[in-house]
DNA sequence: TGCCAGGCGGGGT
DNA sequence: ACCCCGCATGGC
């Protein structure tokens, strides 16, 4: 599938502002070359965003067919982005905390870039019992599979599957995922019965209601739903607490009851923390991982030997 | 080789 | 409410 160029969009975001950091995690080398951020928009009609910084701006190419032009791509990009986010407060939050007091240093102005409430939770299962290397490989299996190849103007890149692309190919041992594929068919399914609108009315719920009902699909539990919604809809009150997080809790800041101490210590800011807790670590495995948090060795290595959360792009993994 | 890694559900108590 | 186990797969 070819898409065609149809507008530039300028958008300024709030200072401060870092598009290199924001575009490099958790990012894959088709949308990501280290300038150039590929944001896919809309599947259907398809619609496709290159965005890259210019001066104090984000300049936005935007791809599609004629049918895409008349959705609402500022707002998106606004959002996915998050241009508009303030977090002053989450920077007073971590701006002493042992393992994140790198985040308004280092990665100051450093964004989480959101992504649809579906492929959120396709992310969010891959990272079930399984190591980050291993987490990212089984997605980057998923979207080259199941994904379509796009060019924009002589540039490759991938559309991510939706949920029926999935079902109708039905192929999903191919992409290494185990036990896990029966839950991304649960997931594909529950996407696709729009009888009920189920996930329709996902963004209008209270955390604890919108976290409940993705917990309807089975093999999706606590830690994966909350992520799903802290990617998707940056519901950063929710805390995604997996083994390696709740280790890490107990030993670093000496907690016992790790979600309720969390959530006093992070407040409203705690699937962000979260989120930057894996970045400055690099995603390293628990044994590791405590080691350099003990250690204070808290800022993310910007050497690329093996891929980390922020130098993914540059590797090709699967 | 064997064992484990950012979960989960189902079975036991 | 808890505790414990099996579950695919790849990497060390």
């Amino acid at each position: 599938m070819k898409l065609k160029f149809l507008y530039n969009l300028k958008l300024k975001p709030r200072t401060p502002f870092n598009f290199y950091l924001t575009s490099s995690c958790y990012n894959f080398e088709w949308w990501f070359d280290g300038s150039k951020c590929l944001v896919p928009i809309s599947r259907d009609p398809p619609l496709i965003v290159v965005a890259q910084q210019h001066e104090d701006l984000v300049s936005a190419d935007v791809y599609g067919n004629e049918e895409a032009r008349s959705l609402d791509v500022e707002r998106k990009v606004k959002w996915i982005f998050g241009l508009d986010e303030d977090l002053t407060d989450f920077y007073n939050v971590v701006g002493d905390d042992p393992i994140l007091y790198e985040v308004p240093r280092s990665l100051l102005g450093m964004r989480l870039r959101t992504t649809d409430l579906w492929n959120a939770l396709l992310i969010a299962i891959c990272q079930q019992n399984a190591s980050f290397i291993q987490g990212w490989s089984m997605l980057c299996r998923i979207y080259k599979y199941f994904g379509s190849r796009v060019e924009l103007d002589g540039l490759r890149t991938i559309m991510p599957p939706g949920p029926i692309d999935l079902l109708e190919k039905d192929r999903l041992e191919e992409t290494k995922v185990g036990y896990r594929a029966k839950t991304i068919m649960e997931a594909a399914l529950a996407f696709t019965n729009f009888n009920s609108g189920f996930f329709d009315r996902v963004e209008g719920l209270k955390d604890e209601d919108a976290e409940a009902l993705l917990r309807e699909i089975k093999g999706v539990g606590s830690y994966t739903a909350r992520l799903t919604l802290i990617l998707s809809q940056r519901r950063y009150s929710l805390l995604p607490l997996d083994r390696w997080l709740k280790s890490l809790a107990e030993k670093v800041y000496g907690l016992r009851d790790v979600e309720g101490g969390l959530k006093i210590k992070w407040r409203g800011w705690c699937g962000l923390a979260a989120f930057f807790v894996t970045v400055v670590l690099d995603a390293e495995v628990i044994t590791k991982a405590l080691q350099r948090a003990l250690g204070g060795d808290v800022k993310p290595r910007g050497e690329s030997k093996k891929p980390t959360p922020l130098t993914l792009w540059m590797h090709s993994i699967c």
